[in-house]
DNA sequence: GTCTGTGCAAACGCTTTGCAGCCCT
DNA sequence: AGGGCTGCAAAGCGTTTGCACAGAC
């Protein structure tokens, strides 16, 4: 009857995915540098692991599918991921131009502009906000 | 004297860029079309013109950097173009998840959000908002 | 004539795919 | 035991680059 140890390897069991060394450490990876990270980043901080390349986009790419990470594209060329059980709030970001230190924002648009779009007939409305600029520090 | 027919070999000359046959082609097509259309789109549109894609990408930047265009990116994979004289003012768009239809929106951020950056020693700010949806046609 | 823009071909960076075999459940 | 997940290798896509030549000024 111990049913929940609340650990890692429950959240993929409950999304119906094998919990596997690689999907484990990506999230613990992510769990603990709270930033959203490249491929690339996770990359380098899963030392001790051997894994493929290809195997860490795959399961990048399934743990967006099922929610446990969020991909979030800020023009830069790659995906960055992000663990969503720790940012599960909807939100947003500023990136600097300069340092590309990345920085979570405590406000979102204006309900107005999505009953703009449902008066006119969209539905399943999702948007994207970020915000590129100098950070303090690199000014 | 006669300084000003405004085509667009004029606009390039302003810029302090040559008037080749592929500038003003691109030019052209994206002055007809009156959408954000990407590198493929514009080559399509660009018969009864030699060109090499490399050379196409070349044009496009370049008139980008001098802001004669605007490249947007709507998390396609590739990147969109505009021609900023039409659409010289700031605004934002919708695409349909479904038909990829793109339309502009007569509404941008409060501007509390932008204080809010540079309250906290944020510069040279600039922001990128749109929304995905199942247009009317599509829902 | 100068220098910018072009064509060609090759390479880029990030990501995806096919396939055989491994290992989580 | 079975199917999901992996490693390996190769390919994918959009885009960029090096170089010699052409063509706009």
């Amino acid at each position: 009857m111990h049913t929940h140890h609340n650990n890692i390897r429950d959240i993929l069991h409950e999304k119906g995915l094998k919990a596997t060394p690689l999907r484990e450490k990506i999230i613990e990876v992510l769990k603990k540098n709270h930033r959203p990270m490249s491929a690339e980043e996770i990359s380098k901080k899963l030392k001790g692991l051997e894994f493929d390349q290809a195997s860490l986009f795959r399961s990048l790419k399934k743990l967006s599918e099922v929610e446990v990470l969020t991909m979030i594209n800020l023009d830069e060329g790659f995906a960055r991921y992000e663990y969503k059980c720790l940012t599960h709030h909807h939100h947003h970001h500023v990136m600097c131009t300069k340092c590309k230190k990345i920085t979570v924002l405590p406000f979102c648009i204006p309900p107005e502009f999505e009953s703009w779009l449902k008066k006119r007939g969209y539905t399943n409305i999702g948007h994207r906000l970020d915000f590129h600029a100098l950070c303090p520090e690199c000014h």
